[in-house]
DNA sequence: TGCTTATTGCAACTCAGTTTGTATTTGCAA
DNA sequence: TTGCAAATACAAACTGAGTTGCAATAAGCA
């Protein structure tokens, strides 16, 4: 078992700063605050990438270890709920981020996600401006669209 | 072990039509062309949609029954020979279909994927004529760009 | 036809993710 | 503070996609 996303982990200091913030997020949607939540939705925000359910397991491992069966179950939760959204990547893996999920088409603001090939991670990209005009064989009703970047991203460029 | 493509399955007259194309398009690029290389690309040309490795082992099985491992084999092969290309699924599958592989940034004509919300099936839209503006975050190099649809198809529309 | 070697078939394996079941804990409200 | 439902921990078995190693086969060529 290797980690999925290798380099810059999330810093302890930078996953304790977003503690009170994924508390708020989820007073309002959720029955209970639990612990597990508040710290995988904590670890979540301190990433600006995607991280995987080993990744944000592992993140937490010592100081807050918990259940790998149970960060799946939260993780799902949380994509139920729509506070975050998951992405399939090319490893058969999924890998979460907080925030709105897939884009409904015909949104001139995108949300994009952009895989960088040399570090392997993956991005989101908020609000990238695109114009689309499509033209789509009849019949085809689109509802929402994906919008995927593969090529170095600003780390290693 | 369900399929995971249920409705409209490849006919064998389809299939067997295809099968001198297959011949044909294999001439070039392989030193050997054989039994399952031919089937297994008649299969894909004969299909509308994407299919997986598990679809193309399936359409396959009454009439020329070959190995799962060699189906998955073939398929990488026929990808890596830039005969065939490989969509990643939502459901961490992958689903192959014949032609042009992933489409480099800066086209105007857009090699899509459409995802039918309705009966899963994933179709490639050819030329669907987008103008793209990308903005992205400063450092992002693209390289290439997936587009992908989900909606209603023209079959369930 | 026989030779050579790429390719195939088979069996066993890895790995991400899911499911089930039970005992225990915990958030929240009465 | 107490009671209870909801959620978590833990163990274990399972699923299904994809991989690996090796012996057997068959495509192309002389």
């Amino acid at each position: 078992m290797k980690s999925t996303t290798p380099s810059r982990k999330t810093s302890r200091a930078a996953y304790l700063a977003h503690i009170p913030a994924a508390e708020a997020a989820l007073r309002g949607k959720a029955d209970r605050v639990t612990q597990p939540r508040v710290a995988i939705l904590a670890c979540l925000m301190s990433m600006d990438h995607a991280a995987s359910h080993f990744d944000v397991a592992q993140a937490l491992a010592t100081h807050h270890p918990i259940d790998r069966v149970t960060v799946y179950r939260v993780l799902e939760w949380l994509v139920e709920k729509g506070i975050a959204h998951r992405i399939a990547g090319d490893d058969r893996v999924w890998r979460f981020m907080v925030g709105a999920p897939r884009a409904p088409v015909a949104t001139h603001h995108q949300h994009a996600h952009f895989t960088c090939t040399d570090c392997g991670q993956t991005f989101c990209l908020d609000d990238v401006p695109t114009k689309f005009d499509f033209k789509l064989p009849s019949g085809f009703k689109p509802a929402e669209v994906d919008l995927k970047f593969r090529g170095r991203c600003s780390h290693c460029a």
